[in-house]
DNA sequence: TTAAGCTCC
DNA sequence: AATCTGGAGCTTAAT
């Protein structure tokens, strides 16, 4: 039999919006934005390569033809620019498409779809495949046994093939009755209007029990009263969506297949026109830069060492000589329905690599067994490592990720290969995913006797800027801790949790009800956008004095405030969005995170914050609520198992201490060394009254002030947050710097050093690079200017919480009391502790964290002890 | 993917 | 002419 013929067929919008989203802004050195174009090219050129079809072609929307996709009012106008932008570049992609001989097709009075239905059906009666590549899943309707439909899941780089059956499986549907489900559940983003009150659910039941829509209607007494009563008489509305959502596919066309042919590009064409568009991978890829590719193999070539792929224990055994430094690296497999696994373990004792394939789990505990004898431990990502191990490592000492945030504390990508061309200057190879060929465990190999090398720059690198001291002193040491404590994790209480979840869900549907029935329309009250509109436009509140965003009025907190007293509604929308909020990031989210073990397991960041914090996530542990009486109900759940207590302590106030001590600030480390309530005593001076004649709201102000200054905020804003006018706000700040000359010292020096050289540091040495205070641009720099204000201030005080919390571990293991560290959230250490040792743990941790360094300023800190983390006393 | 909004320190 | 409060992470909508 003949093979069958393939013909690709693509929606030139569906994919233009598709790249446009999925690549970020580039442009050509003359500012043409290309990035749309350049993300077409990647979709065609690998459709091309992987697919292999016979014959492709282009179908595009008419320009300013929206029949079904209307652009909504509220969108048009500050899109338009941006749209402008996209579509400029629809000329490139189709010089782009001449080269490759692809046809673009257009047809007045028809959309994309309604072409790409036609020739698809063509190409079924002519024997042919057709594919249809797009970003749009309405053309689900039209697979069927030689229409396959691909779309893009996330970005441009995963495609989903649907055949029949895999339009079954995801939607439990057949393509024909894929159609007739978008008719009833509608879709307001195409203004298709479906039936009020169906939705997924309810459209693919009704479609699976019957069939058909006419099914359902010749069941109609069959079927349940509140679904009947919402389709009953609604005929009308269904068969107008059926006709906005069904394709056409008997266009009158006038196309030959052989129109489509695909041929190879004509790159005489291609390259210069890729060349100028700069799309530099692309050309690589053509064969373009062979010449320096080869030299960069060759380099790789060069460098490498005699890798050995061992198959036992035994000999991996061999690689661990004492006394020496111990390189390890993992490969891991991409994330899969049991987590990620490892497909390769690599160790170097700097003499002899060894490449262990698979490893098993007591392969993995074997190793850390090894390792925990090992003189010193460098690898990347080093927790992560203990994870897979399921062990920690007693003597961590240089992990790269961890090097490359101290050196560059503004990135957030610390991956290997980019650390190996960063410091190494030359092309390692990528650590691979999946191990098949020798020739992959080789350039495993590579990348692990590379380890050594990158690890000795950096370490240069880091004694050139001091760093080195934070990375051995804190850092470092810090690793396996931060491992302990995630793998502690925390109890919580699920159960008062489903109570509290009930309670929630009640009230806001209460809430949704009373706020619809005010508004007069249904609206979905999570879209901002569909809020301003209601709010705005159909109820016509004022709008002076409200902030707008980038798409309209906003509706945030503290503009919905300046509203409070036009409407009754607006108490309501704020208390719907306080519940929401805590129903849905965590009374749900949280239960469903707890592992086997009962507990929630955080990821403690390392190298993630540019201040030198941690960061928490998977879940995020440091913004549980506290602040309002709700909130506190989640907090309430974090519970100490049976026979224990948690321990919480704070450090009072660190940052404000800090900022006393680093600007040297005479009256702060004054009022600080007497106990004095600091923002009373701010006020007294401030206003020149005595601290007993201080009002509430002078000591807000205060208050409000003391914190700002730590951020770098001007007049404006505190005049925003304490109600005083701008003058006495002016005036406030005036009489603040007269009294605290050291801060204002401190605030001129401090940007005066980042201009000259750059960065910022705190007084442990950890550093911040500020590139952009150099850029020229007013609003980069000024930016950059209150970054390097708060950097030394939030940075010596996560500086010092890691400190007591090494000084907390050294001393629970000394001591041996049965205590554990299991959360931190920035000046605050969470403790576990058996009952019979609360007293002297309390006093232990005070003591440390109190004692961990030695300033004009005391370090203070509060300890509390509860069952619950929302009810400490 | 981004924007808007909210949670925390 | 108007902006300019630092550091994080998560959820939902919308494209």
């Amino acid at each position: 039999m003949k093979k069958q013929k393939t013909i690709l067929l693509l929606d030139g919008n569906a994919l233009l919006h598709r790249a446009w989203h999925a690549i970020p802004p580039l442009t050509t050195k003359d500012g043409l934005v290309v990035n749309a174009a350049y993300g077409f090219a990647m979709i065609v050129e690998k459709m091309i390569e992987t697919q292999k079809p016979e014959f492709m072609a282009v179908a595009w929307d008419l320009p300013g033809k929206t029949f079904r996709h209307e652009i909504d009012e509220n969108y048009k106008g500050h899109r338009e620019k941006k749209e402008q932008e996209l579509y400029d570049q629809i000329p490139l992609i189709q010089e782009i498409l001449d080269t490759f001989g692809i046809p673009s097709l257009q047809a007045v009075g028809y959309e994309a779809d309604d072409i790409i239905g036609t020739l698809s059906k063509d190409a079924g009666e002519n024997g042919m495949r057709a594919l249809i590549v797009t970003g749009d899943l309405d053309s689900l309707q039209l697979v069927d046994a030689h229409t396959q439909v691909l779309t893009f899941q996330k970005g441009i780089s995963e495609t989903k093939l649907y055949d029949i059956e895999a339009v079954k499986e995801r939607y439990g549907l057949t393509p024909a009755q894929f159609l007739e489900y978008k008719a009833l559940r509608g879709d307001p983003s195409d203004n298709i209007p479906g039936v009020a009150g169906i939705g997924e659910k309810t459209a693919t039941l009704l479609l699976q029990r019957y069939e058909t829509i006419q099914g359902i209607f010749e069941h109609l007494a069959d079927i349940e009263e509140k679904y009947a009563k919402k389709i009953r008489g609604q005929e009308k509305q269904i068969e107008l969506s059926l006709k906005l959502v069904r394709i056409v596919r008997d266009m009158k066309l006038e196309f030959d297949f052989d129109q489509a042919e695909l041929k190879p590009p004509q790159y005489e064409k291609l390259l210069p026109l890729y060349r100028k568009l700069e799309f530099r991978t692309l050309l690589r890829k053509h064969g373009e830069q062979a010449g320096r590719e080869a030299q960069v193999r060759e380099k790789v070539e060069k460098a490498k060492v005699a890798v050995e792929v061992i198959k036992n224990r035994e000999a991996l055994d061999s690689v661990f000589v004492s006394g020496k430094t111990i390189g390890i690296l993992i490969a891991e497999q991409p994330p899969d329905l049991f987590g990620a696994t490892l497909s390769a373990v690599g160790l170097s004792n700097g003499k002899r690599t060894c490449v262990l394939p698979n490893p098993s789990v007591t392969d993995l505990a074997h190793i850390a067994q090894l390792l925990s004898q090992a003189k010193a431990v460098s690898g990347h990502d080093l927790k992560g490592l203990m994870h897979h191990l399921r062990a920690p490592i007693a003597s961590p000492s240089f992990d790269v990720m961890i090097a490359s945030y101290l050196l560059h504390s503004g990135s957030r990508a610390h991956d290997l290969s980019g650390a190996m061309h960063a410091w190494l200057g030359r092309s390692v190879p990528e650590v691979p995913e999946v191990f098949s060929k020798e020739k992959d465990y080789e350039r495993f190999g590579q990348v692990v006797v590379a380890l050594p090398e990158l690890a000795k720059k950096m370490r240069s690198q880091m004694k050139e800027s001091g760093v080195d001291k934070v990375f051995d002193e804190i850092e470092m040491p810090l690793v396996r801790i931060l491992y302990n404590m995630e793998m502690e994790g925390i109890e919580l209480d699920t159960a008062s949790l489903e109570t509290f979840s009930k309670q929630l869900k009640k009230r806001i549907d209460e809430l949704t009800k009373k706020i619809t029935t005010l508004a007069g329309v249904e609206f979905n009250l999570n879209s901002p956008s569909q809020l301003a509109d209601v709010l705005f436009v159909t109820m016509e509140l004022p709008t002076k004095g409200i902030k707008k965003t980038k798409t309209g009025y906003s509706t945030a907190a503290p503009e919905l405030e300046k509203l409070w007293d036009t409407h009754e509604i607006i108490p309501l929308i704020s208390e719907y969005r306080e519940l929401t909020k805590l129903q849905s990031t965590y009374v749900e989210a949280l239960p469903k995170l707890v592992a086997k073990d009962g507990r929630l397991h955080t990821s403690f960041n390392q190298t993630v914050a540019a201040t030198g914090r941690l960061s928490s996530s998977d879940p995020n542990l440091q913004n549980i609520p506290i602040k309002t009486e709700l909130g506190r109900e989640i907090r309430k759940a974090f519970v100490a198992p049976r026979g224990k207590v948690l321990v919480a302590a704070d450090y009072s106030q660190i940052e404000l201490r800090l900022a006393a001590v680093i600007a040297k600030d005479q009256p702060f480390i004054k009022a600080f060394q007497e106990g004095a309530d600091i923002h009373t005593r701010t006020a007294s001076e401030v206003w020149d009254v005595a601290e007993d004649q201080v009002t509430k709201e002078q000591r807000r102000a205060a208050k409000a002030i003391n914190f700002g200054v730590l951020y770098g905020m001007g007049p404006r804003a505190l005049s925003k947050s304490t109600g005083l006018s701008m003058n006495e706000a002016k005036e406030f700040i005036a009489r603040y710097f007269e009294i605290h000359k050291g801060i204002q010292t401190y605030l001129e020096e401090t940007k005066v050093q980042a201009h000259d050289v750059g960065y910022v540091e705190t007084l442990f040495g950890r550093r911040r690079y500020l590139p952009e205070i150099q850029s020229g641009v007013p609003m980069l720099v000024s930016m950059a200017e209150r970054m390097a204000i708060n950097m030394p201030v939030q940075g010596t005080a996560a500086d010092i919480m890691k400190m007591a919390m090494l000084r907390i571990d050294g001393w629970l293991k000394k001591s041996g009391w049965p205590a554990k560290m299991i959360l931190q959230v920035h000046d605050e250490v969470v403790l576990e502790v058996d009952k019979e040792a609360v007293d002297p743990v309390a006093k232990g941790i005070r003591e440390m964290m109190e004692s961990v360094a030695e300033f004009d300023v005391p370090l203070v800190v509060d300890v509390e002890v509860g069952t619950n983390w929302g009810e400490m006393n």
